[in-house]
DNA sequence: CCTATATATTCAAGCTACTTGCCTAATATG
DNA sequence: CATATTAGGCAAGTAGCTTGAATATATAGG
């Protein structure tokens, strides 16, 4: 692979994942949920995957506790989460999704079928799945963090 | 395309994403350069095409002209540019990488070489420039921006 | 030519999302 | 039961941006 080709690979994969975060948080913010940033959907995804305590939030997110604790403190006040006493450890506390929250994913999932629409109609259905099996296989496994 | 394919083709592009910037990151600094961040990285592209100024490099960025006076500052105080005289305006100053500017961007060249090479053992040559071509089509032009 | 406006940059101060360091309470381990 | 580990919180510090205001140069209109 010559070098200007790896350029413009790099150059394509990182304008394609700008557009939708881009498309992704227009959209979010265009169905009235305008208080939230990109970093924000990261714990949303794991919220919504039967919640998590601070610590593994903080794990999954790539921070610090006290960085997880902070950011659910403030989407707790916005009305996005609601933390609960864990049953199995009194140290703990279980973060859920509030029907806001609930709410906020949904308009996300809809934002990002909004963003993706056009690329299908470009490239074709079977092109784009290619494109995505593609993906998913040069990817590593793991979680999904914010990237800088 | 189906909500599990639109959620999965998300997954893949961030996460392949990440990856590439990672991958680059750990490149970079392998190769000495250890006091820059990925940010760093859409300036030095900005002033490998031929220098700038402040004005334009903050439009690169999409930040105010102070936030890229700032990182010019500190990239200048690391040895990274270097500010002179424009010739064609009093007012402005022309920002230009230095011999260490230049080796580090080579750095960042070979690093990302090295991030690419086992995506194409994966996928093979062919399908590697085809995942270029697609994303290259379904990306906006412009300039490439730190992601948020 | 001269005045008014726009542009390039800098200085100063403030804000936000993190960090490190330390503390307490509850749980796990020997 | 003593000790180490883990979950979380409190306080303070920091990096990388922001807004606001000032200065110097350039451009446009009359």
């Amino acid at each position: 692979m010559h070098d200007d080709d790896a350029q413009s690979l790099a150059f394509g994969l990182l304008a394609a994942s700008r557009a939708l975060v881009d498309g992704i948080s227009a959209g979010v913010r265009a169905r009235g949920f305008d208080d939230l940033r990109p970093a924000h959907g990261f714990a949303f995804t794991r919220l919504a995957a039967g919640g998590a305590n601070i610590s593994q939030l903080a794990e999954h997110l790539d921070v610090t506790r006290q960085a997880a604790a902070q950011l659910v403190d403030e989407l707790a006040a916005k009305g996005y989460v609601e933390r609960h006493p864990d049953p199995a450890d009194a140290r703990a506390r279980l973060i859920t999704l509030t029907d806001k929250g609930w709410a906020c994913t949904r308009a996300a999932d809809a934002a990002m079928a909004d963003t993706i629409r056009p690329w299908a109609a470009a490239l074709g259905e079977q092109r784009l799945l290619a494109l995505r099996d593609d993906l998913i296989r040069i990817a590593p496994q793991g979680p999904l963090r914010p990237m800088w």
